[in-house]
DNA sequence: GCTTGACTTAGAGTTCACTCTAATTAATAT
DNA sequence: ATATTAATTAGAGTGAACTCTAAGTCAAGC
């Protein structure tokens, strides 16, 4: 069981974030006698799962939908759960590949620049 | 020469944008005797060109660093250019790379997922 | 006993990059 | 002549994802 700091450092998402997460229920974390949070290693896990999905773009509303899906009823969600990751994941390699064009288009610029 | 609309379509970057690129002074575009833009050639590569350095995360502030410095003295600024292009080389390339690993933690949740 | 530091909350503010609105002008089509 | 269409401007509004503020509670250390 980890403290807000705690999971703070190590998962790398500030304590703002983590409480703003909660604010729009990405995730829900029970708190001890004191009113303070206590995250598990699952949170943990999911935490981390989660900010894979944002650095890839996934907004947090969906986010929000896959981890109620998850939550709710993981046998009879799984075909939609996995419909989204899977759609999710096309928008990652395509998004990949245009950073990669990018790329391509900025060395060409560098090469340019240096044969000055 | 190219209008507003044709540059628009070629280049797929909204008239609202390219009006907002010219008030933040990211370049600049004469008019002709009606007081409409007129763009050149050079000027659509410049568009394309920034366009993938947005697409890539660089922050408009810095576009416009680099136009300048492009515009003003090209000879005595290409250290400069280079130096910021070449940085901006090494985000992307990390930027891919941790594009990279998520890619990879959700596609072994799809796996995961899938063999359930 | 009092300060320090970590936690809590609701809600306001920030940043980025657009995106849109309203009012206006001017050429073209019917 | 009038309606449509395309352009112009200044400036306001939007959406996403934080990020911060202010006011408060609570246990521990000096």
């Amino acid at each position: 069981m980890f403290n807000i700091t705690e999971v703070s450092n190590k998962v790398g998402l500030s304590k703002h974030t983590l409480r703003y997460y909660e604010k729009i229920e990405l995730l829900i974390i029970p708190k001890d006698a004191k009113g303070h949070r206590t995250y598990k290693d699952t949170d943990l896990s999911a935490l981390i799962f989660i900010k894979c999905l944002t650095k890839t773009g996934m907004p947090l509303d969906q986010i929000k939908e896959l981890s109620k899906l998850a939550l709710k009823n993981p046998e009879k969600n799984t075909e939609r759960i996995l419909s989204i990751l899977e759609l999710h994941r096309t928008k990652i390699l395509s998004d990949l590949s245009e950073s990669k064009q990018s790329l391509k288009m900025i060395e060409s610029k560098i090469e340019l620049a240096n044969s000055l």
